[in-house]
DNA sequence: CTGAAAGCGCTTACAG
DNA sequence: CTGAAAGCGCTTACAG
């Protein structure tokens, strides 16, 4: 098996040409005779030879090498979320004959990104997340790699997409309190990361369009932590709030929790929604209506996007992408509110 | 911020020496005079150079990259087992110098992997599981990649590392027997799924010991699907077995759903322990008793293995690591039988 | 202890 | 249409 690689230089030889006819016979540049490329290409496809990428790199001053940065804080890494990003954006950057290097950073430590950087190992890089204070953007950014950020920033400068997160909430806000919700409360992640941030918006944008409401709503953000969220859950009750919509499934699975330990049904005396129709909340009983996005799509246009990028084409500062409310059973019927599938 | 980047031959042309100086100055590699070797260098910390490790690995045949192949199907790789690992690898390359590309494959499909290698733009690989019958594996083999696999596997010649999944579900079910338990049943997934069958011959070993012992034992294997779990949780209901064993967290997840939908108590009516304390079953209520594995250490353990076989050190074939069994309210107290914590 | 030169495997002006 | 040569940014025998 470990016969010497073969390389240009030995086809050259092989066939009597050039090393010079030999690459341009591969990559398309330059003219060539037609018979001459055939006789070539029949001959690498004979040999099994693939060039090295390594080197076609360094003439070329490219790496075809995607940088993909991801949380590397324990809890977060395990969302299923990074996963199906992830998913989408390997799939893509193969297909466009790239591969995808991992760097983890933890709030503030960014070495592995900084190294891929420079050791000049990537030709770009994507964001999985942003962040108030991204560390990692900001790095991105001074030192003129081109990137694009799943999620949401301030910073029109910088190519970004998302799911529409705000939409989808004031969607679900709209249809719950249409429905006949009297008093609600939202609970949320940190305000670090842009996207509860972007939500709670959403769910404000609700209320906007409805002065004349005259049920009650709270928020609690900034909750990470499960007791946290048994001391919030077991105030509401008291206080017999309708509905909770819960930021994330990890949160969700809290509330879940605090109902199940204290026999509360669901949806009879509280109705649950969540945001992220993950499998951390598949086969709970009662199943919970979520938004649900298509998070590998997602992967795959960010992808797509930063390998436009690199092509040298312009590319758009922002895409939103859309959402599905799936309704469940841990809600009363909501849908009649207004029911739109969005694209 | 877009200033062409140092390179060596223009620190050498700076400090008045040649470029093999400055390389064996960052090197080590050669002898060379103190003091050169100190002007060096503190020109290379106050001009921030760091090489192009492009260039580098053309020149030795190395890309300081490794790659890590995660199992692509939809389901298995939101596993928490998968990230963690990850994590794990991530962290002990990145300290050792080197990077991490990502290869998904799926059933047989290995098109990512295979680039990787055809493209050289790995140094050698880890297998995140073993297969009965292992493409990605025999693929690596065939191709000269040294690699080490996380999981078992039959031939002896492949460097491989894993929990000891056989001791632990041995030693699981022999607490449960112990205890009292009369009945139980074994829940796993995909016989093709090496560690499917460690699993069970754990289980197997448990009776070994115990030629007495008259109480009843089923085995349900390549179950996958949350119906196929209902099913047979029923059937184990009507025959009042007094245990379940699920080999992993998503089967369990299912076989708990039944017990709230029909009103089981657990563990009055019925115990149930699991295999790896992830997120998938934080916050469930009942808390499962489960099988700890550290799975951070455990891709630690196998990038550093791989590290070495790289510096063309003799790595052994075989490295187990130790669990523990976290006992909780699933389970009636079964902790009395052994309770050794293994290293 | 230090350097000139060849080499890693490609690409790409430049010249014909 | 084709090729000789220089270059990408390093390393490493070889010679001194």
């Amino acid at each position: 098996m470990e016969e010497r690689n073969l390389t240009i230089a030995d086809i050259a030889q092989e066939l009597g040409v050039s090393k010079t006819t030999v690459s341009r016979a591969m990559s398309g540049k330059g003219r060539i005779g037609e018979e001459t490329r055939k006789r070539v290409q029949a001959y690498i496809e004979a040999h099994h030879y693939s060039p090295n990428v390594v080197a076609k790199g360094l003439a070329q001053n490219k790496t075809f090498n995607l940088g993909l940065v991801l949380p590397g804080d324990y809890n977060i890494v395990e969302l299923p979320f990074f996963q199906k990003c992830m998913m989408g954006i390997s799939r893509t950057a193969s297909e466009a004959g790239y591969d995808v290097l991992l760097s983890m950073v933890t709030a503030g430590r960014i070495r592995q990104l900084e190294r891929a950087v420079t050791n000049r190992k990537i030709d770009g890089a994507i964001l999985t997340r942003t962040l108030a204070d991204d560390v990692p953007m900001r790095y991105l950014q001074e030192n003129g790699v081109p990137f694009v950020a799943i999620g949401t920033t301030n910073d029109a400068g910088v190519v970004q997409i998302d799911n529409d997160h705000r939409g989808a909430c004031r969607e679900l806000t709209e249809r719950l309190v249409d429905g006949g919700i009297r008093s609600l409360a939202l609970i949320g992640g940190r305000e670090e990361y842009i996207v509860t941030k972007t939500r709670l918006q959403g769910f404000e944008d609700a209320f906007e369009g409805r002065p004349g409401w005259n049920g009650s709503r709270q928020t609690f953000l900034n909750i990470e932590d499960e007791r946290e969220v048994e001391k919030i859950v077991e105030g509401l009750l008291t206080e017999r709030v309708e509905c909770i919509i819960c930021m994330d499934d990890f949160l969700c699975g809290c509330v879940l929790n605090v109902m199940q330990t204290r026999q509360i049904a669901v949806p009879e005396q509280i109705q649950v929604v969540s945001f992220y129709d993950s499998s951390m909340l598949a086969n709970r009983t009662p199943a919970i209506t979520s938004i649900r996005f298509n998070v590998e799509e997602l992967g795959k246009k960010a992808c797509g996007l930063l390998l436009q990028m690199l092509e040298g084409e312009e590319v758009q500062g922002r895409t939103l992408l859309g959402y599905e409310i799936r309704e469940r059973e841990s809600t009363k019927m909501i849908s009649a509110a207004s029911g739109i599938k969005r694209r």
